[in-house]
DNA sequence: GGATCTGTTACCATATTAGATACAGACAAC
DNA sequence: GTTGTCTGTATCTAATATGGTAACAGATCC
């Protein structure tokens, strides 16, 4: 559906990779292709959760604010898409029918309960991580 | 998002309460608080599935197809949202940047392993478990 | 044969997504 | 302190997704 999960990441990995040197959006945007709106778009919501800050300014751009190894997938999708996994009904069922009444808090616990599941399993890997794995592709690639 | 999850959920269960009875769209779309138009279209796919199957005619409806208790909402999630969670990039990314050659395949084992984690964790509950919860829920209101 | 119900299509209104432009404000360089 | 660079945000637009609605051919029951 949305893939500002994939170009978030895809942000931060270049961050990582970038150790230490800011990026402006404009050189993200021409790696990700896309225009540098977007990207700082994004960034901005990164920077809301406290991965990334900015420097404003010639010599400029956006920086991770924590190591790589300490920052989880799990972190980027909150970040950008968290709590948007599964909707409720539009309309409200019928609360005249037993099922209508109850469904939906019986649904409630098992949504979040898979939203934990899946960030638990985000979390698992890290911006280091990704970055080491685009290193090596890119390397054997070179080869 | 999207609520096809939750209204398929609440379908089988009010399915899985008939106990064999079959249901008309227009009784499902009571209940749901929606058209039955749109009940059939989810139907459809919880058919293709295998979940459910029809009886036409008077006095037909929907049934499901399987035991209550052997069919997870792993299974619905399946039919009706599977492989959507996670878009990548709407365009490629540039091939002449590292990263950008190589995000791509790094993510997507990451997004599946967070796709099977999700229905792993739903595939824990059954649509005998939801229907007691909403049984129990509605014995209490009552009391 | 007539009534009922499904399965599918088509159409519309609305919401979301992402591409694009614009501009005020922050900061660096000189 | 003036100029140039870059961020952060707002706005607009086009494309797509979603769900509400109507319509109708086909299957089945009575």
């Amino acid at each position: 559906m949305n893939s500002r999960f994939a170009v978030a990441v895809h942000i931060l990995t270049l961050l990582a990779e970038a150790g230490g040197e800011p990026l402006t959006s404009e050189r993200i945007a021409g790696s990700v292709n896309t225009n540098p709106s977007l990207v700082r778009r994004l960034l901005s919501a990164l920077a809301r959760a406290g991965l990334t800050t900015a420097r404003h300014g010639a010599g400029g751009g956006a920086l991770l604010a924590k190591a790589p190894g300490a920052v989880t997938l799990g972190d980027v999708y909150r970040a950008v898409d968290g709590g948007e996994l599964f909707a409720l009904h539009r309309e409200r069922p019928n609360p005249a029918c037993p099922v209508g009444r109850t469904i939906q808090g019986a649904l409630e616990a098992r949504i979040a309960a898979a939203e934990r599941a899946l960030e638990a399993e985000l979390d698992r890997t890290t911006l280091a991580e990704m970055a080491r794995d685009c290193q090596g592709a890119a390397a054997g690639a070179a080869r």
